[in-house]
DNA sequence: TTAAAAATACCTCTAAAGAGGTATACAGTA
DNA sequence: TACTGTATACCTCTTTAGAGGTATTTTTAA
C-alpha cells in the first residue's frame, strides 16, 4: 500500500482525493497538512511513501516547503500536483527535486499512475508539462534563467524584500542607514546578475524563485 | 438522495467529489462536465436537484454559464463553489441567481451543509464569503488587502502581466498598439485602485493574488 | 595573511515612472 | 434616455530608476 502525504490547503480537494482511492487502487492518503511547514514534524512521526504537493499556498509555497524538505535531511519522493502550468514553476520545483509534476484537471488514472510511478523514485510529467517543458528547451540556448539567483548576497535579497514592499531607493537608504548611493548600486548589482531590466521583472522573478 | 451536477474544469477535483460522498450522504454526484455549454443538454436528459458551478473555466465562465441556464428557463438551485471570494465575483454570482457560494478550502461538512441548504432553495454562504459580503455592504474600507484588485479590468489585467515581464510604458504602447499617454493612464488607475505606489508592489501583490 | 567577495560610497547623465489635471468615444445598463 | 464604466488620449511637472563609471572599507575564505 503507498502511503500519501498531501499538503494543500484546499481541504475539499484533499479530502475528496480521501475518498477516491480504495484499497484495491494500492494507495491509500494516510495524512493531510494545509501548512507546509507542519511536513517534517508528520514526517518523523508517520511512514510517508509519497507527498503529494500544491504549489500555492498561504503560510509557506510548496517550493519553499520542499527547500525545507531537504534541509531536514528527509528524502521522500514529492509529486507536485497544481492547476499551475507555468514553466517557472515547473521549473523551480524541478530544481528543488520534484519527482513527478501532474495537473489538478487530470484524470483519477493519471493521478493514480502518477503516485506509482513517482513512488518508485522514477519521474513521472503529466503530458501538458513534458509539451512544454520539451518547448522551452527546444527554444532556450543555454538555461540562464536561474543564472544569477544563487549569486545574490544576503545585502541584496534583504533589499529585495523591501523593494516589494514598496520601499524606493530613499526609503531603502534611511531604512537600512545606507547612503542612497550604497542602495543604488545594490540595486544595479541586482539586476545586473538577474539579468533583468525593472524592478516589476525583479520582483516577478524573486517571488517565483522563492527569494522573498 | 440529492442529484448533483457538477460543472468544474478539474477533472481530479469532479472525480474526487464524487468519491467523496457516500450513500449515507443523501447526496450524489450524477453528472460532471467542464463546458458549461453542455448544462442545458445535461439537464435536459437528467433530474439534477443542485449544480456545483466553478467560476474559472476556460471555454465558458461559471457566471456565463448561469445566464446560459437561466435564459434557457431552466431554474435549478446553484451552488458556486470556487476558489476565489472577491466581492466582484461573489457579486456577480449572486446577480445571476447563485443559491450558495462555498471556497474551495471548505470542508466536507461544510459543503454537505451547504449542498443541502441550497437543494432546499435557502441561501447558503461560507462565512468566508458572508463576512466579504457584510463588510462590502457597510460600506468598510476593503481591511482584507484584497482592496481593489476586483475593481480591475481585463485591460489592467494584461497590463499588469506584461510589466511583470519587465515591459515599460513604450514597450507597451507598442505592443497594445496604444499611446503612452493611454499606458500611463491605465498605470495611474491600477495604483489608485490598488493603493500602492511602485511596480515592484504592484507584482507581488498581482502575484500573490492571482492576477498575473 | 593575503586574495576575493561583499558592502559601502560618490559622480554624471538619460530614461522612465509617478502625480496632477482634463477630455472624448463607446458599450452596456438602469 | 441618461448613466456608468471602460478605454482611449493629451498636457505639465517632479521624482525615481536605470546605465555608465570608479573607489574604499569590511568580511570571508583560501
Amino acid at each position: 500500500m503507498i502511503r500519501v502525504l498531501i499538503v494543500d490547503d484546499h481541504h475539499l480537494f484533499a479530502e475528496g482525493l480521501k475518498s477516491m482511492f480504495k484499497p484495491v487502487d494500492n494507495i491509500t492518503i494516510v495524512a493531510h497538512t494545509t501548512n507546509g511547514n507542519s511536513v517534517p514534524h508528520i514526517l518523523e512521526h508517520e511512514p510517508i511513501d509519497v507527498i503529494l504537493m500544491d504549489i500555492d499556498m498561504p503560510v509557506i509555497s510548496g517550493i519553499d516547503t520542499m527547500k525545507l524538505i531537504t534541509s531536514k535531511g528527509f528524502d521522500v519522493p514529492i509529486l507536485v500536483l497544481t492547476m499551475h502550468q507555468g514553466i517557472k514553476q515547473v521549473k523551480a520545483a524541478l530544481e528543488k527535486g520534484a519527482q513527478g509534476y501532474i495537473l489538478k484537471d487530470a484524470s483519477k488514472s493519471e493521478l493514480t499512475e502518477a503516485i506509482r510511478t513517482t513512488t518508485n523514485r522514477q519521474n513521472y510529467f503529466h503530458h501538458k508539462i513534458s509539451d512544454q517543458v520539451f518547448n522551452y528547451f527546444r527554444g532556450e540556448k543555454n538555461t540562464t534563467y536561474t543564472a544569477g539567483i544563487d549569486d545574490l548576497t544576503q545585502r541584496e535579497k534583504e533589499i529585495i524584500k523591501l523593494i516589494a514592499e514598496g520601499y524606493n531607493t530613499k526609503a531603502l537608504a534611511d531604512k537600512l542607514n545606507l547612503s542612497e548611493h550604497t542602495i543604488k548600486t545594490h540595486r544595479r548589482n541586482i539586476r545586473s546578475k538577474l539579468k533583468i531590466k525593472t524592478s516589476a521583472e525583479l520582483i516577478k522573478l524573486a517571488l517565483e524563485k522563492g527569494i522573498i
